[in-house]
RNA sequence: UGCCGGGUCGUCUAAUGGCAGGACUACGCCCUUUGAAGGCGUCUGUAGAGGUUCAAAUCCUCUCCCGGCAGCCA
């Protein structure tokens, strides 16, 4: 019901541009939407952003969402990104029921649209050289020239095309294009290319074809042919849309779909292009499309985020028309306050420290109460281990602490969490480093959670985890991928420049609650006082546990301390 | 500088001639057996100059700034 109630609330200017269609009733009153990747590469939290508008408008309308794959580029098209968009889509939480589609689906009606262009004296074959055409194409100042071939004849340009269809002609021989403008202001109506020759094996249709439409062409004619009313793009083919409607105007088509631009999501201290991610990928800057730094949807659930989090983030980034860069805070905010309310809280401790009870008998330990999830009283509670040597947080002792440091330190007292409150007494240093390697303790033993002595006021409480009673896990600690917060504004430098060198550390000699040996894929948890994580779907193994940082709590205890 | 688009708190985003509001961030306070979460509060904004109007972020004029467009990519 309240989800609802804040869904109708949205109102950014496509909602009101579909609204008032709807009260004209334009469209016989329907919505219909599609999603069009190019089967390129990975999809990233900006198609998300896609996926959210185009699917969430079908579902808000009573309307339908369709999935097309916008093949008509054979060269840099796999089967491999085919199957990863379904399941990264399916994973958002999206269906597209019987509705996926792909371009190349269309090729033989978009041919025979080729054919009616030709017949009707308004697409011709050129065969001027690649060179030679973007010489004749003039510049966005000066006006461009017609080709010599823009008058040829109906007859010899069907000729020529169903040739360049029989596959008799070399790569960049022939070229069908449109006869609109060589003059218009708008580069895009300047004749534009419609078939070009490319005998290279397509994913789907194989070696059927040689000749491949242009995005252009293909996909306000796809559009038509699926009934599309509302066919929703990013700010880079605004100077499409006279085209795209060029198109329409002079094919029978069924229908004139409304294209309409937002502008792409942006954010801060990473990248955003599938080009650049796949650079990302080659040059092994990360460890592949799934790696949890990247942003990239399977990065993302990788790293841990969640569909609902990923959701509410690109719903609170707004659509609008104005260019932006969204600050990651919100992204790391929209993550945490899912995680909060679902996730299993546990005791871990990254970078152990020995304590031990200079008055705790030798054998004894002790079963405590520990709540799994203080936001949700459903999830229960579970027994935690105590007993005469324990670890804790190195960064949660220090010999000689500075002012509002309420953690542990010589002649002081501090809580363990849902255990007792504790003193320390003595510290034991590495001979030769001088580094702390032993907290010797006394513990109050009136003071176990739910004494009446418990209550007594400590400033700090830590966590904390039982030497004999944890395992040992790697954790993965996962930082922003790039050190500034626009790597590729920098004209001088190459956006690799800017990869930050500490996007990523491992610690290998962690210590966890034993019973998470049995988490699966992607469980997620809350490591108390340090942040979000999950288990890794690649790398870890019953013998040996692997755990990805999803995000840190908020620390504010970091800030103080910054600025001492 | 041809055409197209865009400029509202630090960052996003509302207000569609009628009190510039929300979220994130930052800061402060309260609460706290997570320095978390939560609660309360504070700061900060209509690019500039004219004009129309009882009233302008919104309409008009001029100026400034920022993007996109010269693939047989999408």
């Amino acid at each position: 019901m309240e989800n609802s109630e804040e869904k109708d609330q949205i109102n950014d200017f496509i909602r009101q541009i579909i609204k008032e269609d709807l009260k004209e009733n334009k469209n016989d009153g329907k919505v219909h939407t599609r999603f069009p990747p190019e089967p390129n590469g990975y999809l990233h939290i900006g198609h998300a952003q896609a996926i959210w508008l185009n699917f969430g408008l079908a579902e808000e309308f009573n309307g339908k969402c369709n999935l097309r794959f916008d093949d008509t580029n054979p060269e840099k098209e796999e089967v491999e990104y085919v199957d990863s968009i379904m399941e990264d889509i399916k994973w958002l939480g999206y269906d597209w029921d019987i509705r996926l589609y792909y371009a190349s689906d269309y090729f033989e009606q978009l041919y025979n649209f080729a054919v009616e262009l030709i017949k009707k004296g308004k697409a011709y074959v050129d065969s001027l050289t690649p060179d030679e055409i973007k010489e004749y194409r003039g510049t966005p100042t000066e006006p461009g020239k017609e080709s010599p071939y823009r008058d040829r004849t109906v007859e010899e340009n069907l000729d020529l095309f169903e040739r360049m269809r029989a596959w008799e002609f070399e790569e960049g021989k022939h070229l069908l294009r449109a006869k609109i403008d060589m003059a218009s202001p708008n580069m895009n109506l300047r004749d534009p290319a419609i078939y070009r020759i490319r005998k290279v094996h397509h994913h789907r249709t194989g070696d059927e074809w040689c000749i491949y439409p242009m995005y252009d062409f293909a996909h306000g004619q796809s559009d038509a042919l699926e009934g599309i009313t509302h066919s929703i793009c990013t700010l880079e083919f605004e100077n499409h849309r006279p085209l795209y409607d060029w198109f329409l105007d002079n094919l029978s088509v069924p229908c004139h779909p409304q294209q309409i631009e937002f502008a792409r999501l942006n954010i801060n201290y990473t990248v955003m292009s599938k080009r650049k991610l796949l650079t990302l990928v080659d040059n092994n800057v990360v460890s592949g499309w799934d790696d949890p730094r990247m942003p990239t949807l399977s990065g993302f659930r990788r790293r841990g985020y969640t569909p609902e989090a990923i959701k509410n983030f690109v719903e609170r980034a707004g659509i609008a028309k104005r260019e932006s860069i969204i600050d990651i805070a919100l992204l790391e905010h929209s993550i945490r306050e899912d995680l909060n309310k679902k996730t299993q809280r546990v005791m871990t401790v990254l970078n152990p420290i020995k304590v031990i009870f200079d008055n705790y008998p030798e054998d004894k330990t002790e079963e405590l109460d520990a709540v799994n999830n203080p936001e949700d009283e459903k999830m229960g509670k579970r027994k935690i281990t105590f007993s005469k040597e324990i670890y804790i947080e190195r960064e949660d002792f220090m010999e000689d602490p500075p002012k509002k440091f309420f953690r542990l330190s010589p002649g002081n007292e501090v809580r363990l969490r849902y255990a007792y409150i504790i003193k320390c007494v003595s510290v034991i240093n590495d001979e030769n480093t001088g580094e702390v390697k032993e907290i010797h303790c006394t513990y109050d033993h009136e003071t176990r959670s739910g004494m009446p002595q418990s209550k007594r006021k400590v400033k700090g409480t830590i966590h904390w985890i039982s030497v004999n009673n944890s395992i040992e896990a790697e954790i993965r600690l996962y930082d922003r991928l790039f050190t500034v917060e626009e790597p590729t504004k920098d004209k001088e430098k190459d956006f690799i420049d800017f990869v930050n060198p500490d996007s990523l550390k491992i610690l290998t000699n962690c210590k966890v609650e034993p019973w998470l040996k049995n988490a699966k894929a992607l469980d997620k948890f809350q490591f108390e006082r340090r942040g979000y994580f999950c288990l890794d779907s690649k790398d870890s193994s019953s013998e040996k546990l692997v755990f990805n940082r999803t995000v840190p709590l908020r620390d504010t205890w970091a800030k103080i301390a910054k600025k001492q």
